[in-house]
DNA sequence: ATTTTTGTGGGGAATTGTGGGGAATTATGT
DNA sequence: ACATAATTCCCCACAATTCCCCACAAAAAT
């Protein structure tokens, strides 16, 4: 499985043209990925990219569980694949973010990637900055959710 | 089978007229589909496009459960199909929404179309983004039906 | 230093999306 | 039945976006 590692600046064009990093570039090739989707995070205000064989399988997975004909399992299928395109990559290795998203995560010019293991983050470079600032409580919340100490 | 994903964003011009998303009539076309059938959806407050190969299978799938002699399955299976309608596509790529339609689902202006995999939604665009707000839920829902997880 | 790979930018063709003018058809009221 | 209105359909024009191509700067590798 694809494990995407690091943080790379870029800069998105007038065109919302962004130059798709060729650290992730080389493992989504070795990995025989021809195309990616995108959608906004279910909390953060970033864009999610998932290698299409990642998201398939989830699809896939779904509408095996969720029928079709129940209002609530409909729903939750429709919320999830509601928000995704697929990510076209141009000659040159880039990639082309739909208007539509742009908007919806305020990317203007100065945009981070964020390999996050088997997905791809994003950012904003003003959002993403903003959240490596005050790592304050990283230390905390880390040993509150993994530490598992009972120490007083 | 013809897989519908991502959402476009169009408008829809006072005689009702839409244009048909490119991505989407390139599948179609591909899948050798003809037309397009047209219903409220049963739940929700949108319209589903079916290329009628997915519309056929549906009926087939409804009339393998619903007997025909009795009365209210039979009910059921006319008014499913009593609300259909085909799906005109102009010389443009344009389709044409009938009143009766933009009316039960409130479709203005802007509208929105939402690749669900084997079909299609028209949402009016206000109540596609209301549909994406409150996304709390989704990773609950998402969570207790998929995650196989043994919670009490 | 020179070559190769990676990243940026832009021009312009082709496709996609939007709008509107009416002719043809269908509905509606009297 | 007829006139009128509304709707559907077919055509054209144009704006916006996307796609495809090429050129070149910057960084990395040889």
């Amino acid at each position: 499985m694809a494990r995407f590692i690091g943080n790379i600046d870029a800069k998105m064009d007038e065109k919302g043209r962004v130059f798709f990093p060729a650290v992730f570039r080389r493992i989504i090739q070795k990995e025989g990925e021809e195309a990616l989707m995108v959608r906004k995070d279910v909390h953060q205000n970033c864009l999610v990219l998932y290698p299409k064989s990642v998201w398939n399988a989830q699809l896939d997975e779904m509408r095996s569980v969720l029928s079709r004909w129940n209002s609530k399992d409909q729903m939750v299928f429709r919320q999830f694949v509601a928000g995704v395109d697929e990510l076209p990559v141009d000659g040159n290795g880039r990639i082309l973010i739909p208007k539509r998203l742009q908007q919806l995560v305020n990317l203007q010019s100065a945009v981070r990637f964020i390999g996050m293991d088997d997905t791809i983050e994003l950012w904003s470079k003003e959002e993403a900055d903003a959240l490596l600032e005050n790592p304050a409580d990283l230390g905390e919340n880390i040993e509150r959710l993994l530490g598992g100490g009972n120490a007083l």
